[in-house]
DNA sequence: GCTTAGGGTTTG
């Protein structure tokens, strides 16, 4: 076993094997004879497991010499497969090692990272690890960590399994860390787009210790941000790194990186906010939450910002308001408006804003009573975007709002019309300082409970004449059914007879059923679309990604290595075809070739050839001269196909795979006789090849004003898109034409309001996920684009001939 | 395994 783990608080020194002999960190170089040598330290920090290949798995790590405190010495340690797994498993960040069977490369990360100028490489049979758990008397190092898993022991006693993860104090970070921590949210910003391809929360964090902490994270996806609501809410962050910047320690996400938000507010319920599929979470994450909870309400550290509500608010406040928004219009480019309320009436009389009702999303009156609860707020500049994404009925936080005296700028509305205060209008101002931005709050939280409840407590004013309301609160129908008014882009060709539903509903349903729905696309993977392409075997049903040309190459190039001798089958007929040099000085190469000697005979020479010792470059220009080529190599004195991870026949611009775990494959010759023409059916039939056929997978947003669903698009994608996928695997105008179709679908940027509605046939299934657990799954069918977009025909390259010369 | 930001003296 490559990991072993020691018993508790045993010495390593006594179980390490005698005949290896320590080595200090400083001494390591490319000359070191690592022969029966160790080398001993703390884990300091350790990165996360990567999968490189089906089964090649790597990960990371940093060991610090433990012995001379003074001067520390770390080192980048480098582990590959079944070791990296069982390290992973085993191994945490704070435990001694002790490394031997390594061998010394150059660390390439040695500039950025400071680290030793050469890392320890653990692979193989002789590499060995042998770890002892942190265990008293405490490393000074660590003495949260280990008075959190001295704790722990009493627990672990009885549930015999100790936490998983170890959370620094945030005065113990030192620089170069990844680690995990807990904290007090003391500052935060909603997540906004930065300069480069993700989006960006800023926030500041404390704990016990008093440190103030900033934090950076990038992620993509907005998803992946935390979930922070307000200030006091409590952080968890697992696999972030320390970074020294402006003189002190800050912390930014790296590979890795899982985060999980809870509420600040004493006794509350410890519910996680996260939008990750799994999580660690146990009653050691419980009780760290309630200690930071009751230590920032006793140091009252958390700045109070005002919750006012808007009864409470006075002209020039800045204030964070909770609200739901009833209606929105656009006012220009760089300015929306959000009208929304909090069943709170403001003293003060609230500026009206016209709008045209053709503008407006969601009702563009509502009563009298209503009208008076409502506020107009002004959201400007990098808001709008966001702004746009919203939909009435939502609720929301908008942070950092400022009320606004109308008065200052139009004085004549001084003289206040009604209840004597002078009239206010909100504003968002453009930016992101003092966190200002917009969060959408869940059903589920606290202050949307709140809301309800104020909502509900408000006397009934005519709402029966309240249609505005009623489409608020209203179940389904609330998407567009009227086919005059609203112009799909998609339409349905099955004959079921099913009524249109929203999502909502659907989503309430069982599986089994068709579904008719109205929607926009809100979202779509994957982003680049040859990833949407992908193998199926119709045999195993097992589905694969097309491999690269690099991948391919790679296959030609390890058979062209095997140049042993074999003869060919007697009905082929051998020769050597030239092939024109690829750039000038380089190698004129001459591939042997073979034909089918009945083929020959029919005259048909250009139908069928085989090639040997080519390249996948040569190949390709070959194939423009030749119907069908079928790339061959030697193989213990015989003529085999390629590895199927190649392509085993190539036609013009298409390419042929064949099931690996299908196929029995051997070169045969094809029998033409009475075919129509020479195809890929044919030649995989004849050589044994189960062919994989190319199918084209996305995955979808949809959604609708009751929400939104996930569905597939696989079976019926080429009816959908009007495209065959395996023109698509070959030809560019193919791909430009999804492309466009999806682009159209869902502009890149572009608002709500922007996406064409789909006419779509979903069919409710049951299907696995990724763990075997059963889930509802949905998918597109039977449906299709109206008006695909042009395709712009490119003309096709000119193919390059080669002379084939019989022997 | 690149980059982004790095709170803040707001104002249409």
């Amino acid at each position: 076993m490559p990991v072993q783990v020691m018993s508790e608080g045993a010495g390593l020194s006594t179980q390490v094997p005698s005949h290896l002999s320590r080595i200090p960190i400083s001494l390591i170089s490319t000359s070191t004879d690592c022969c029966n040598k160790t080398v001993k330290g703390t884990v300091l920090s350790k990165g996360p497991l990567v999968s490189l290949a089906a089964d090649r798995c790597i990960l990371k790590a940093v060991i610090e010499e433990e012995d001379s405190q003074q001067n520390a010495s770390s080192i980048n340690v480098v582990l590959m497969g079944e070791l990296a797994k069982d390290f992973n498993q085993a191994v945490n960040q704070g435990d001694v090692t002790v490394v031997s069977g390594f061998s010394v490369g150059k660390s390439p990360t040695a500039l950025k990272d400071k680290f030793h100028p050469f890392n320890l490489l653990l692979s193989g049979d002789d590499a060995c690890i042998y770890v002892s758990r942190r265990r008293p008397p405490p490393d000074p190092r660590y003495p949260l960590a280990v008075k959190r898993s001295c704790d722990l022991s009493a627990e672990a006693s009885r549930e015999k399994k100790a936490s998983k993860y170890t959370y620094v104090r945030l005065d113990e970070l030192k620089p170069k860390m990844v680690v995990n921590v807990y904290g007090v949210v003391v500052f935060f910003k909603q997540p906004f787009k930065s300069c480069g391809t993700d989006y960006c929360t800023s926030l500041k964090i404390t704990d016990q210790s008093n440190s103030m902490i900033y934090c950076t994270i990038f992620k993509e996806r907005l998803q992946d941000h935390p979930e922070i609501f307000q200030m006091g809410d409590i952080i968890r962050m697992h696999r972030v790194k320390t970074n020294y910047f402006n003189q002190s320690i800050t912390l930014i996400n790296t590979f890795g990186f899982s985060v999980l938000t809870f509420d600040g507010e004493e006794g509350e319920d410890v519910v996680p906010r996260t939008s990750s599929r799994s999580f660690h979470f146990d009653q050691e994450d419980r009780r760290i939450v309630d200690e930071l909870r009751s230590w920032a309400t006793k140091q009252s550290i958390v700045p109070s910002v005002p919750k006012i509500p808007l009864s409470g608010v006075q002209p020039n406040v800045f204030f964070d308001l909770t609200c739901q928004l009833l209606a929105k219009a656009p006012m220009d480019a760089t300015c929306t408006l959000l009208r929304v309320w909090d069943g709170t009436r403001c003293p003060h009389s609230l500026v009206k804003v016209m709008v045209e009702p053709a503008i407006t999303e969601g009702p563009s009156s509502f009563s009298t009573e209503r009208e008076s609860l409502i506020a107009n707020v002004l959201i400007y500049d990098n808001h709008v975007e966001f702004a746009q994404q919203l939909k009435p009925g939502d609720f929301l936080r908008i942070y950092n709002l400022r009320a606004f005296p109308a008065s200052s700028k139009v004085p004549e509305l001084a003289a206040a019309p009604s209840g004597g205060a002078e009239p206010l209008a909100f504003q968002l101002h453009g930016g992101t300082s003092y966190g200002r931005g917009i969060r959408i709050l869940p059903e589920s939280s606290r202050a949307v409970q709140d809301l309800k409840r104020a909502f509900q407590a408000l006397p009934e004013c005519d709402d029966l004449n309240d249609s505005a309301m009623m489409e608020i609160w209203s179940t389904p129908p609330e998407f567009p059914q009227d086919a005059e008014r609203v112009e799909c882009c998609t339409e349905r060709l099955c004959h079921h007879d099913t009524q249109l539903a929203a999502l909502s509903e659907l989503k309430r349903s069982d599986p089994g059923r068709v579904h008719h729905v109205r929607v926009q696309l809100r979202s779509y993977e994957p982003r680049r679309l040859h990833q949407a392409l992908k193998l199926h075997c119709g045999k195993c049903l097992s589905m694969q990604d097309v491999p690269d040309d690099e991948q391919v190459a790679a296959v030609f190039s390890e058979a062209s290595r095997d140049s042993g001798r074999c003869s060919p089958p007697p009905w082929m007929v051998s020769g050597q075809v030239g092939i024109p040099a690829a750039s000038q000085g380089s190698w004129k190469r001459e591939p042997s070739v073979h034909l089918s000697r009945t083929l020959l005979c029919e005259s048909k020479a250009k139908a069928l050839l085989f090639i040997m010792g080519s390249t996948l470059e040569e190949t390709c220009r070959l194939a423009s001269g030749y119907e069908n080529i079928i790339p061959l190599r030697s193989s213990g004195g015989h003529m085999t196909l390629l590895d199927l991870s190649a392509p085993f026949l190539f036609r013009g611009r298409k390419r042929y795979y064949g099931c690996r775990r299908c196929s029995e494959a051997a070169v045969r010759e094809p029998c033409a006789e009475g075919a129509q023409q020479i195809d890929e059916r044919l030649i995989a039939e004849a050589l044994g090849v189960q062919l994989l056929k190319f199918v084209l997978l996305m995955k979808l947003e949809l959604q609708d004003a009751t929400g939104t669903l996930e569905v597939f698009l696989w079976r019926d994608a080429e009816l959908f898109f009007k495209v065959s996928a395996e023109e698509a695997a070959a030809n560019q105008e193919a791909q430009n034409s999804i492309r466009q179709t999806m682009e159209s679908l869902c502009p890149p940027g572009g608002s709500t309001g922007e996406r064409p509605w789909l006419d779509l046939c979903l069919t409710a299934y049951r299907g696995e996920d990724d763990r075997g657990h059963h889930q509802t799954c949905y998918q597109i069918c039977q449906s299709t684009i109206t008006n695909p977009p042009c395709p712009q025909s490119n003309p096709q390259p000119p193919g390059q001939r080669s002379s084939l010369q019989h022997a």
